[in-house]
DNA sequence: TAATATACTTAAGATTCTTGGGTATAGCAA
DNA sequence: TTGCTATACCCAAGAATCTTAAGTATATTA
């Protein structure tokens, strides 16, 4: 999330939205995932980004698998139960954001 | 800026861009224009405007001046030269954010 | 006369980042 | 073989931006 303060608060937004669709993944693959994904626009940074899993899952909206890949450990996380509820209210909530910006920043055409 | 996270980081475009679209404002007129314009979907509380607006006019963007209304004080607010050069960038910085998020939450199309 | 609206200010605390550090393995290049 | 880059995790100090809640004061409405 280098330099844009308007990322602010999303990153649990797109951590739930990466989870649900991918089914599992482990930090380093979200971070690349999203570096892939926005063409670059948008690094997450691993002193936001494992904070913010630990906090997910200590909600209840994210469960780990440990595994031993090339003699590395790797956490995987997973959505709960909890979790892919969360998703859909997050992304409403991102729908309602983004919406009300827009009324905000666009001329008004009506 | 009630309960919504998403908002962090977006109240000092919103102020930029309405102050460049009405010329200027008051604080109080502000945050009753944003609840109009957003359907009360936002509302942005006086413990988040009013030092988002000493921020943005030490920053340089925004100028003041006092006029007596009713025997009650109003601080005018108006952009700046570079004020004015501020609500652009910032509204292409929000246009981009908004870009990236329906990538990363929208399926591809393509 | 008491509540609501208008109008501005500030300070403590919470949340969520950035920055920069640490640990460790693997692979590639000098 | 030595150092850089990639992979893979973690944490802590500080910054930025908000919430919450308080204070000051006038005008209007119930």
């Amino acid at each position: 999330m280098s330099n844009k303060k308007l990322y602010r608060g999303s990153l649990s937004t797109i951590i739930l939205k990466l989870l649900g669709d991918n089914g599992r993944m482990y930090g380093y693959e979200i971070t690349q995932k999203v570096k892939v994904l926005t063409e670059g626009e948008l690094q997450i940074t691993e002193g936001a980004l494992y904070p913010a899993l630990h906090k997910l899952e200590g909600d209840g909206y994210l469960k780990v698998e440990f595994e031993q890949v090339n003699n590395r450990m790797r956490k995987y996380y997973s959505l709960t139960e909890d979790g892919t509820t969360e998703v859909a209210s997050k992304l409403s909530e991102m729908e309602q954001f983004i919406q009300t910006m827009q009324q905000l920043i666009n001329p008004k055409l009506a």
